[in-house]
DNA sequence: CATAACCGTATTGTATGCGATTTATAGGCG
DNA sequence: CGCCTATAAATCGCATACAATACGGTTATG
């Protein structure tokens, strides 16, 4: 097992040990496909995780079932699990519906927020504006997790399990096709998204969002990344073909 | 064991035996709380279920916890599974959602439905006018097939899995709260909402769909079944004090 | 008579084992 | 020398077994 270098979890918020130890092995998983500990296409195997996590593959497949379930592991029968390879169509597709449930929670939003909810969002930003450029990886999940908030702030649990779900999925089609640096001038967008919503302006707050999906999935969908590296081109059409790099 | 007379599952306009056997006792399950063969509050124990299926309780398992994530089910620690006893909140809430989702489905094919997707919708709606009032569960059912094969013909799979979810859940709802014959008219504004879609008017579109969602739920959600039976009144009740009947 | 503690039973949570399917490897044949 | 086939290794699909927890009834006790 070459090249068993593990970079650590970045520090996460809240530390949540709690509910059943198959959905701690979820969450564990999902949080490494975010934050790229584990690339698209990367194999999981049940008895491997499991070893790692000291449970038995009958947990690990619980939790690679759900991942499935919400797109972030592809599960073919009899060939096991890997981290999904979102195709650019699908991208699209999940941004479209990320759209329309954005829509709903600004519009649920606009002139609501409580002073409480108003400074959760300005701290959130602020340590967006620190992560800035200087951890990409923890920059994108950030940026997911600004959205994830507002989602929270709606008290509409459906809502909000939605909005979780595809701010997972964008942040793992980020890493596979958005450019470095490309969630820039996101921070700010956010903060005029939250002085829209202060101002109970909704039509205002819904175009602002509008525009800054939009602005996120152009800088991502519609530029794949042009890199040097031939892997990086060619990965892709491997993938397609059901290839993986070793 | 009493009352052991289960009513045969209304034919199916297409069986699909495809997929694993947790995929079957899936969508088994699903369908039987979608068409009240099993009602909200009724324990789901996995290894009765499992002799049922003639599998065993890990494909129950499985079974029921796709179930949970998608609200059908609920899953209480070491207390097992019952069917989902959806309340008011969380009614108007998949509501909600499910307007946001469905008009982004009618946006999406507004202008743009083949002659061969509109005999199909057409064909559909035919079936809903004879399944009219004869049955009730049916009728739910069918009213809500018609959403999720406008969703399907978008190619949207994130949106397709949604409108699926959001419909299932609107059919426990109404199940639940839903007057009888509650979906008297719905069928003459699918009608409606077709002749839009083919017009290419969106925007008329997208007004009918809301007005449909919103006359669904006003029918359900903001009438609670009036029954001369107490059981029905109480039943809420007590089941948000845990309670459930016999 | 009411209440509390105890124990048996039923049901869930998790691990493990076996057979089936797939993938990799090695050997034979053209 | 390359391709096809046969065999071996690895992995999954599923069932079963065991352990842990919660529930119901009974008995002891105040």
């Amino acid at each position: 097992m070459p090249g068993r270098k593990a970079p650590e979890p970045s520090a996460s918020p809240s530390v949540e040990p709690k509910g059943s130890r198959a959905q701690a092995v979820y969450r564990a998983i999902r949080r490494a496909i975010i934050e790229q500990a584990l690339r698209p296409g990367q194999k999981l195997p049940e008895d491997s995780i499991g070893d790692e996590f000291g449970v038995s593959r009958t947990l690990v497949r619980e939790a690679l079932g759900r991942l499935s379930v919400e797109g972030l592991v592809e599960l073919k029968p009899n060939r096991g699990a890997s981290v999904a390879y979102p195709t650019l169509e699908e991208a699209r597709d999940v941004f479209d519906v990320r759209r329309s449930l954005e829509r709903l929670v600004v519009q649920s939003l606009a002139g609501r927020l409580s002073t409480t909810q108003l400074h959760s969002l300005e701290s959130h930003v602020r340590r967006e504006d620190d992560a800035q450029g200087r951890d990409g990886p923890e920059s994108i999940r950030l940026a997911g997790e600004f959205h994830i908030l507002l989602a929270e702030m709606t008290g509409n649990g459906l809502l909000i399990r939605y909005v979780h779900e595809v701010c997972s999925r964008c942040s793992l089609i980020l890493a596979l096709y958005g450019r470095p640096h490309s969630s820039e001038c996101a921070v700010n967008e956010h903060r005029q998204i939250i002085a829209a919503l202060q101002s109970g302006d909704d039509g205002r707050a819904c175009t602002l969002m509008d525009h800054h999906l939009e602005a996120v999935a152009a800088r991502a969908v519609l530029a794949p990344r042009v890199s040097g590296d031939i892997r990086d081109l060619l990965a892709p059409y491997a993938r397609n073909e059901g290839l993986a790099p070793s």
